[in-house]
DNA sequence: GACAGGTGTGGGAGCGCTCCCATAACATAT
DNA sequence: ATATGTTATGGGAGCGCTCCCACACCTGTC
């Protein structure tokens, strides 16, 4: 690998100008800037990055920060959707992202030691569970971040990307209401992520804007995942509900199965609506009516975010909420008209 | 952020001897090291990873490459169960990891800088699809490298981790054969990719062996998405076949929506098998019989490999083929016997 | 008493860059 | 003629470490 003095050598001009050159300060006379590229280009030399990001200070790589919470999620079709598209932004800006899904064990002192080791420019953390100590250590480190998930309780001053977890959940469940299903059940996310409390509170809501008393015998404990939505399907099914408001979609598919394998037709005897948008509601039997989370333009909006804190320091707005899209599909009888 | 210079002043020894501490060097006394470790402590010193890796030399932290032709793939179920093991085996070594997904337009170039700007020890690089540009530069860049996927034609003596998808293929349409299903169709994946071969050698293998001559007419085009496993479905529907053997499980889903779709029963009238085992497939309906692939310990086992590379220069077996498992269940007729 | 062979410690050089300051060369204004 | 810029270039210092060599100092041996 041949080094910045070696082409200086080469083209006989100081390692100063090599180094204008290939960082293309203006001024370089277009001679010398001519003899020395040449030089570049035939040796294919190539910046060393480490030894730029020590004299430079900074290192021109981000980091993101999976805590273990948030790992199991990981199946989620959130990440691939999200992940490319803060790989993609970083590209962009000539950045590079560094992956760190946390170990259940040693969560904190790992994610302590990554914060501090000198190789992150600032971070993206997902901080949908409400993992204070990470939190905590994130606003010790002194690094910039952002977070994804907000968490006004610990971290007023955050910044932070997140949905509009709570007006989605409203809007799928008042389209319910609209369609006249009057018991509507519910089955929650694990109560210690923001998202699902923002989420059973938009169900909360809409039963309440339309004088509904909320029947807690409707409301099932889930985790996000198939498993558990068809076994609280299974549980909802002798309370009679008409409808059931599922807080992720992979329970709603599982709340599908567990209809279909109680004989209860859906959407005619009940209906089934999720969030999310995964790609495989759209061909669900029947396709599932959900509500669409920008998890791409939550990486953009993330990432960017981040590259603006390092750029200026600050300034920009530190908080975006993006808003979610109602999908309605057969799952809640669209056919039927309003 | 202390140094450790300072650290040296602080607890009056040289800067070499701190470093001795810090590495853990046998050749302290104890009376120094627990003198300099107090220091450490009580500052939370942290050595600054970017100037150890420049006087070092190496930065332990190894990129995972995933080119653009296999960036869709990055819905795969596939990855949420590699990657973690990736980032895992990683960290137990005390590596970091760096990941690069490709865009599409510049991809070359793309990949080229970071295999050549001197961030990573090595890297793990997807070569699912015969992208012969990228093994290419991966071999030229004279960094230690590790394939996901064989390319014996174009980099016989490459390091890789694969798993038997021919024999696995065989397995499954063999288990096909043995329930005494005549017409098996089978949804090709890609044809450029070298799994979707082996897959479509393995389905030959299996009826070549039984004496059964191949009808091309029963061989359909496919992507290995979802939606065209039900096109490609439809097209073989009319074609009378009994049995239809997927490249992978999105297209078996897909393949078995169609069967719903057009009132075709599955099992009775059609058994659908497929492959990967992702995690959907158990739950779909019917339950699909599949070839489970250990993502996970390709994960592990390529981060190993290439860690091993690192450490010893090379030694070891270079080249790991994990086995499949042929995953048993209700879409192919499982509980008519045998 | 001279020499070998450990131990523990300090200091210099160097990793490959960036950044600042000095310097030259020339143009322009006074 | 001197003062004042402007532009192009070179060289030194330094980023925070590691690694090597030198130098004590302490054994133990013949």
């Amino acid at each position: 690998m041949p080094t910045l003095e070696e082409i200086a050598r080469l083209s006989s001009v100081s390692r100063s100008t090599v180094s204008r050159v290939v960082n293309e300060s203006p001024n370089v006379s277009e001679e010398t800037r001519a003899k020395v590229l040449a030089v570049v280009q035939q040796l294919d030399y190539q910046p060393n990055a480490v030894a730029r990001s020590l004299a430079a200070g900074c290192t021109r790589i981000l980091g993101l920060i999976v805590p273990s919470g948030v790992t199991a999620m990981f199946h989620d079709p959130f990440f691939p959707e999200f992940i490319p598209a803060v790989t993609s932004a970083c590209s962009a800006h000539g950045y590079s992202v560094m992956l760190w899904l946390a170990e259940p064990m040693d969560e904190e002192p790992m994610i302590r030691q990554v914060l501090r080791n000198g190789f992150l420019d600032g971070v993206i953390v997902f901080t949908i569970h409400l993992s204070a100590g990470i939190i905590a250590e994130v606003v010790a480190s002194n690094l910039p971040y952002v977070l994804i998930g907000q968490h006004c309780a610990q971290a007023p001053d955050a910044a932070y990307v997140d949905v509009e977890n709570r007006r989605g959940a409203r809007q799928v469940v008042t389209h319910l209401l609209r369609k006249g299903y009057r018991r509507i059940a519910h089955i929650a996310g694990p109560t210690d992520t923001v998202c699902a409390q923002h989420r059973i509170a938009g169900y909360r809501d809409a039963l309440g804007t339309w004088g509904r008393r909320i029947d807690e015998d409707l409301v099932a404990a889930g985790d996000f995942t198939e498993a558990r939505g068809y076994e609280a399907m299974k549980e909802l099914l002798p309370r009679r509900p008409e409808a059931v408001f599922a807080a992720n979609d992979m329970m709603a598919l599982g709340a599908l199965r567990a209809c279909r394998d109680s004989g209860v037709r859906v959407p005619e005897d009940m209906a089934v609506v999720g969030f999310d948008d995964i790609s495989l509601s759209a061909n669900s039997n029947p396709p599932l009516t959900t509500v669409r989370q920008p998890s791409d333009r939550m990486g953009t909006a993330a990432t960017e975010m981040l590259l603006a804190i390092l750029e200026t320091g600050d300034a920009i707005p530190r908080q975006i909420v993006l808003p979610t899209e109602l999908v309605i599909r057969q799952s809640c009888g669209a056919t039927a008209g309003l």
